[in-house]
DNA sequence: AAGGCTTTCTGCTATATAGCAGGGTAAACC
DNA sequence: GGTTTACCCTGCTATATAGCAGAAAGCCTT
């Protein structure tokens, strides 16, 4: 520590801290001028120029001078993106939902020349922490890790899939859950349905009280009141949607169809009300949300709404690279329609049954 | 193009070339020496070391001399490891299997400050590859991705994961496929089964060799003879089992169980039985292997084998950090035991049905 | 006014020289 | 024999000088 530092790192320590402070703002004066205010000689000015230009401080135009730098995109691009997913999701990726989001980002990401890492802890933040290696996150937002989200934003830009956050300072793309919801009623109405009993998701984001108004307006598009003995509060589980199943299938007057906030709540439905003996479609109808891969699969084969995966991930891809390359997107938040698939689960109901 | 290198470039290269050719092995000549040698200047040669230094070529003890790098591990440190699976598994992480394996390796990764990059494409050697990011490397292998799997060993270190190489020069962590089947073969034998289908996976791997096999040998280990007509050729898709159930239903005589080489078949089996009126486990025994999310969710919940993803892993993780730490692993190949999960879909066979 | 020439600016290269600090060695000294 | 001293080695710093190439501005000629 005793060493005598040299001149070059002292020249170095006084140039950053001018361009700290705003005293040189965009060019810097010739290195032989500097060498003359400073009152050393030129190379070794010379030297510390090199070396602030290698720190990232300034940056030369042959021929024409040296600019400091912005600092503000200073980060070395990693060509890494991550994709977060709260570790709340306790089944993380093995869900089959959030698995076909990452599984279609990973294409995405690869097609704009970037890696992607999945990510669900930020760790604490004296060590290593995943998003040293990222230059930008996509995250899938929830409730309770508005503050995680914003710590990720601290360091690097960040876009929102599948629920965007209330304070929309973060661009997002989303389905639009209200409306697919509203459309998948308004079919179940078309067929002759009159009964229709609805599981909901989990209500503290916006997914969840969107589908759930959907239906709401759904129902008041056809004219039929809401009656709340037909919702049954779920939490996108496969248990809860058995329990939903249990419960709805145990009323005097059940259903005559059921419209489930996802797909996994949708197959406990059925297969439920298998194990009780009642058929789907022709006892009850069923429509799930999201189409995760075995809800063709499933007996019978589940209508119900397919979220544009790909369109998402496409569009959440370009949005954030756009940022990371300090672009503004041209657009910052999207709500993408999502299809009704139409399968086997849903059929005409003829024949009115007393209400 | 046409701009003159300067001289310090040439010697840089010069240096660099008499290193690579262990012209120079361990320590280089003093800078006043090599300028004589050379016949640039000291103060040319100092520059050309000092780049050397700076790409890690060289490293330098003060007051002692220039030595030429271990160049074997100069690559540096990224903290990143990555999953591969070919991009010939459509599915990729949808997978409900593979998206198991990545969503532990992804908690076991951080457990060792290591993030994780899923990539499935290790594109043109050219441009940034993911190779470039990471550390070392997990990997799902299938035989014909062989070359892509030294490819990728040429840069970083490798383990194994759910199949390994004919080769064996590259550790990896398995499960014990052969003795799984057998176990659950034998299991099928001592609740009463006699006439036990097979629906095997893709054999051109040791997963679906060592999966037949275990089936052949828990045949023999009850002393029954292996019937051709009992085998299916599947390829682990849900399609393939939904063929192989109407292709054993339709048999004149039928098993009375069925072992599928996965859930996913097994899945489809149960399905299509339930298609044609018939019950699984009343009139047919099922047992699947992996142990997907579904396979407790479907009706009925399915018995299968097992796989100690966790386990797995974490060895794998282990292993793959030794190696990237510059350590040999204590084990190299390991097999785990999978576990036979009991749950609904086999049942005893009573009466025996006349051959 | 247009095109060419000169000057002067920029950063970059190359080399020489002088001196510092710390370690090693070997001769000189006690 | 052991200690001291002087010298030389190492890499490192600092500065001067000379010259190159590209660009830009100004001048100068046609």
């Amino acid at each position: 520590m005793n060493k005598v530092t040299p001149k070059y790192v002292l020249v170095q320590e006084k140039i950053r801290h001018a361009i700290e402070h705003r005293k040189i703002v965009d060019r810097l004066p010739g290195e032989r001028a500097l060498a003359k205010e400073y009152g050393y000689s030129y190379m070794t000015i010379r030297r510390a120029v090199e070396n602030l230009v290698a720190e990232g401080w300034l940056y030369k135009i042959p021929m024409k001078g040296t600019f400091v730098a912005d600092r503000t995109n200073s980060r070395k691009k990693t060509n890494i993106i991550g994709y977060f997913l709260d570790s709340s999701i306790v089944a993380g990726l093995t869900s089959p939902y959030y698995s076909l989001i990452f599984n279609a980002l990973q294409r995405q990401a690869t097609r704009h020349g970037y890696s992607l890492i999945y990510f669900s802890d930020i760790g604490d933040s004296s060590s290593f922490t995943p998003i040293d290696h990222m230059d930008g996150a996509i995250i899938s937002c929830f409730p309770r890790i508005e503050n995680i989200v914003d710590e990720i934003n601290q360091h690097i830009p960040v876009v929102l899939i599948d629920n965007s956050s209330p304070d929309k300072t973060k661009p997002s793309v989303i389905i639009d859950n209200f409306n697919a919801v509203r459309t998948s009623v308004n079919y179940l109405c078309s067929i002759g349905h009159k009964r229709i009993g609805f599981i909901t998701g989990l209500e503290d984001s916006d997914v969840g009280k969107n589908r759930y108004a959907g239906y709401k307006s759904g129902l008041r598009d056809n004219g039929i009141r809401l009656n709340d003995k037909l919702v049954f509060r779920g939490d996108y589980s496969f248990e809860s949607g058995a329990r939903g199943a249990d419960y709805f299938l145990s009323l005097k007057n059940p259903p005559t169809a059921i419209m489930c906030a996802n797909d996994a709540m949708a197959i406990a439905l059925i297969r439920q009300a298998a194990q009780r003996g009642l058929n789907v479609p022709d006892d009850i109808s069923v429509i799930g949300f999201d189409d995760i891969a075995v809800a063709s699969q499933v007996s019978p084969a589940l209508t119900t709404l397919a979220a544009p995966i790909e369109k998402m991930t496409e569009l959440a891809c370009n949005m954030l690279i756009d940022l990371i390359d300090g672009r503004k997107p041209e657009i910052q938040h999207i709500a993408l329609p999502a299809e009704l698939v139409i399968r086997d689960s849903c059929t005409e109901k003829q024949d009115t049954v007393a209400a």
